[in-house]
DNA sequence: TTCGATGTTCTACGAACATCGAACAAGAGG
DNA sequence: CCTCTTGTTCGATGTTCGTAGAACATCGAA
């Protein structure tokens, strides 16, 4: 049994269209591709969203396998980052497009950054 | 039983980032929009699609409720065409840098129209 | 009015998806 | 070593989606 350790992340040409579209088509991957659009890498735990960690993973899962985002693994952590150079080689003008479009209507607000103390 | 027989096109406000990407995320209807795109109206009948009649009214039904086209009756045969300046109006480049993907990749290139056509 | 062409809707079904909790694996720190 | 933290994977479940066929509605034409 191959432990499937690698993040597998899909090569440039490897990107499909559909793929990109499916995976922008849900409220909280837009609202994690929003979060990660400044370019930033974030650590799982700096993300905050209003599903199960499982539903997380599957989610980053998702936008991994989509070419969306690159994840790196230091110790138990994990690091997630947004593929801007490469989607734009690839898809020129979609994320920008998709972006604006998200942020004029605030998908996914409801994903957000562990930045904020801990209420007193 | 009210016969719900108006199209329901949304209109530009009621356009939603999500709506939009799903209804993209099929490479049928990446490919009826292709067709689409060049902003002349098609008929019904013109669309070759390797899919039956019903699950191709399904297809334009989400297109039409996504926003992306608009239908127009006349007598007993259906026109649609791509709604570019709302779309674009709503989310400005999303779709031209939808289709330029689309057309690099060659998405949906199963849907074609009625070329031969006249029989007799 | 009857027939044929054109779309829509209903129903059904398998596949895919979103979601969760629980179990598991791998390091980090005592 | 043991324990805690972090993330993955594995069922399980309910929902949505893509698909097709059959029945229905509508219009034009004979």
């Amino acid at each position: 049994m191959v432990r499937v350790k690698d993040p597998q992340h899909p090569e440039l040409a490897e990107m499909t269209l559909t793929d990109v579209m499916a995976a922008l088509s849900d409220p909280i991957r837009i609202g994690l591709v929003r979060l990660l659009s400044d370019g930033h890498e974030r650590g799982w735990g700096e993300l905050r969203t209003p599903v199960s960690k499982s539903t997380l993973s599957h989610h980053l899962r998702v936008l991994r396998a989509a070419g969306l985002t690159r994840t790196r693994q230091e110790g138990t952590r994990c690091y997630v980052v947004l593929r801007r150079e490469d989607l734009h080689a690839r898809f020129p003008g979609l994320l920008d497009a998709v972006l604006t479009a998200a942020d004029s209507e605030d998908v996914g607000n409801q994903v957000g950054l562990a930045t904020g103390r801990p209420p007193t």
